[in-house]
DNA sequence: GCCAACGTTGGC
DNA sequence: GCCAACGTTGGC
């Protein structure tokens, strides 16, 4: 099984929008980066993701979602209607993926950017790294774990 | 709202 | 294939 981060900011879909959604489960849609593709693509069902925050005040890691269904193709991108609209789509040609993931928890509490920062077990982690952006990344076994721990921490 | 960092586009 | 210009991401 493989660890991940998604990122998603909270004013367009956020944890609780997920919670409240149908069977608790949504499409990841509008990934428009090849390498944040390629790992959505790398992504097994049972497979767990980290839901990260961005945009956010703060921004923060929120909680834990499993993914149900590997990659297939993301129909909005050849919808002319859709902010995620990509001339180069078409069904035929998809060029875009997306998975489905369905919501594990939200943690009782979430671990902000700068908390994130300090936690030694977190030294070199993608997210943490200056100018980073991938929407969708790796992360190890050890890195989820230490963060699912922070999540479960009391407020200190 | 600013802006650094990054990815993509397109002229050559 | 280079690289400048541009658009986007995302922290602050």
């Amino acid at each position: 099984m493989n660890h991940w981060l998604i990122k998603s900011e909270p004013d367009v879909f956020s944890i609780r929008d997920l919670a409240k959604a149908k069977r608790q489960t949504t499409h990841w849609e509008g990934v428009r980066n090849y390498q944040a593709r390629n790992f959505l693509r790398a992504m097994q069902v049972g497979d767990r993701a980290l839901y990260y925050h961005s945009n956010a005040t703060p921004s923060a890691v929120a909680g834990v979602v499993e993914i149900v269904r590997t990659a297939y193709p993301d129909p909005t991108a050849w919808d002319l209607k859709s902010d995620y609209h990509d001339p180069k789509a078409s069904p035929e040609n998809p060029v875009w993926s997306m998975v489905d993931v369905k919501l594990v928890e939200i943690f009782p509490r979430e671990i902000p950017l700068d908390e994130l920062r300090t936690a030694k077990a977190l030294e070199g982690m993608e997210l943490l790294r200056r100018g980073s952006r991938l929407s969708v990344q790796p992360v190890t076994a050890a890195q989820f774990r230490a963060i699912e721990k922070l999540g479960k921490k009391e407020t200190r």
